[in-house]
DNA sequence: TTTAGCACTCAAGAGAGGAGAGTGCTAACA
DNA sequence: TGTTAGCACTCTCCTCTCTTGAGTGCTAAA
């Protein structure tokens, strides 16, 4: 069977119905609303061929149409007309984050809130990452109780800092040398630069408390290679609570315990295509309690790189065309924000 | 009218008896399942009396009685015995707590989660605050595009960072000086130990970019102040879908948009008393959206300063009993952890 | 090929009736 | 005087039935 014209006219007019009201679209529905020029009844024939076909199926005999994942998937790949967005809220995100916010965490956190207030969907975005993490600066410095404060700076400003215990007392000074002769060796690098020979020589200046620096370079290759995977913020997470199809509480539960799980949103976010834009509808995703949602992401690049994915989470009937829209734009928005934060 | 013992003694069963199940108790099933010694007829007429008193109340005529705010409240007061905390579980949560774990915020964020799993509650805990924040180590470092790092090390090993643009161009060294200045005149002080004196010192010192320095100093007055108040940590907050009074999605959206906020958390916090601890049930609650909920809170302390609190938020239908007995024993095992951390 | 007409289906809502849990009241009992 | 058995009464909840309305598929005519 062909899908001609009059049939896409026809399950595109039944998918924007359903997704603007909820309920199951009937053929008189779609005869009085969207001026199709035939009548109920050719409607009606037409609606069991797309049904035949896969696109739409029926919650019960006497119940109008739904679409059924295939019928979006056939929308988002075929018919779907990108909305235009509104050129008063472009400007305003774009004013609100490319000049206004100069840290990287307080830019995502505000960009993830932005995307969600104006989808009304969740929000995920993971944190830019760029690839090498290259050492800025590693600082030592000794607290109360002989313990001993590791900050390392790296080079897109991004500080960490870890705490370690030794049983020795030192000297303020002795930490200060080793901080020298450590930001000396290893500034400007990346971990991948680091090779044996490097420690060799660090160990060679100060031979004093080689267990003590064995157990610094270890934090300091853990803090480094950590920093490779990169965080990843939600904003909006109650929106999900707005969606008819989340009145009950188990399934907004499923959801909410999957979104706590930093590993699965990793997953979630990173599963696509690293270039373009990717909708993944129902039970194309991977988890279980996600199968009645639809996650839309891209990838964000600077300098034509890749550094990071965003989307946007909502039920399997969502405004898709918007939200792609709104994924798309935000991309490029955060793009031009990182540019000037970098 | 008098509140006798035995009025006491049904009032407790009843009490008991509506947190296990959840269903309203009529005076048969307390004649049944707690031997008083009294026929269902007479608990009945002393239930007609508790309800006079304002203890307990019907949802309608036919159905059995509830516990009123005013009855746990009572309940609370005067009736309850602290269940007794198995010695098993409270070694395993030293274990963990005290022993295994450095850093503050881990060590917040693990106690939540265990007081969280072990009240299948939610969990709010404010992190320690201890006065004053003694200023450890400044470091400012030059990034890329003229941006520049600021480092903040704190007495208790907090690490905090800012990022600031400055339009002309820093030499390394001269960055490195000012740190070193910087370091040399206020290390060792808080905040309240800053005098306009001490930045004249400064200024003398380096009379160059004054406007730059007075950037720095801003900056750093900014995080020093802003450390006073601290972060608060949520643990199990699913553990409320478990509720059957939160069946309602409406209700969970009010009560999680509440505790997305942490302005509120900071204020349902910190407006018991400093000492002891605080049973708040129902609309004793600041908030109209935790009225059906009850938050038990206590104050946590280090060498006799209260420093924080935590607490426990679950319905008023709640086991009141053991999660005080708990609420409790965090707070001990929770001082014992900080004095190791710190 | 399209359309009007019609019989049919099914969910959802309204209403009726019964079961069950629980109450308050009364009168008898210790 | 306090306690208890008995009983009528109340109200929710469940089930069953009936009705309504939206929507369908099929057929025959245009």
């Amino acid at each position: 069977m062909q899908v001609d014209e009059r049939k896409q006219r026809i399950l595109e007019a039944l998918i924007l119905d359903y997704i603007a009201t909820g309920d199951p679209v009937g053929s008189r529905t779609i005869a009085r609303k969207y001026k199709l020029g035939v009548s109920s009844a050719t409607i009606r024939n037409e609606m069991a061929d797309l049904e035949e076909l896969g696109f739409i199926e029926q919650p019960h005999t006497s119940a109008g149409r739904i679409p059924s994942e295939q019928g979006y998937r056939y929308y988002v790949d075929c018919l779907m007309e990108l909305k235009p967005l509104a050129d008063s809220m472009k400007r305003y995100v774009q004013d609100v984050l490319v000049d206004r916010v100069r840290e990287t965490e307080a830019l995502i956190q505000l960009t993830s809130k932005l995307l969600s207030q104006l989808t009304n969907y969740t929000a995920i975005i993971m944190a830019p990452n760029y690839g090498k993490n290259i050492l800025r600066h590693v600082q030592l410095l000794s607290l109360e109780n002989n313990r001993i404060v590791l900050v390392i700076v790296l080079d897109n400003g991004h500080v960490e800092h870890r705490t370690l215990d030794f049983p020795t007392q030192f000297e303020e000074k002795d930490l200060q040398t080793l901080s020298y002769i450590l930001n000396r060796h290893l500034r400007g690098l990346s971990l991948e630069q680091w090779k044996a020979g490097i420690f060799q020589e660090i160990y060679n200046e100060l031979d004093y408390q080689k267990r003590f620096l064995n157990q610094v370079i270890e934090l300091l290759e853990n803090v480094m290679s950590v920093e490779h995977e990169s965080k990843v913020y939600l904003g909006g997470t109650l929106n999900i609570l707005n969606q008819p199809e989340f009145r009950n509480v188990e399934k907004v539960k499923e959801l909410f315990e999957l979104l706590e799980e930093e590993r699965v949103l990793k997953e979630v976010l990173s599963t696509g295509p690293s270039v373009g834009l990717t909708v993944r509808i129902g039970s194309e995703n991977p988890y279980e309690g996600m199968k009645n949602c639809s996650l839309i992401t891209a990838a964000y690049e600077v300098d034509g790189n890749p550094i990071g994915t965003l989307g946007v989470l909502g039920p399997t009937r969502m405004e898709y065309s918007k939200s792609v829209s709104m994924v798309e734009f935000f991309t490029t928005v955060l793009a031009d924000a990182l540019k000037k934060v970098k």
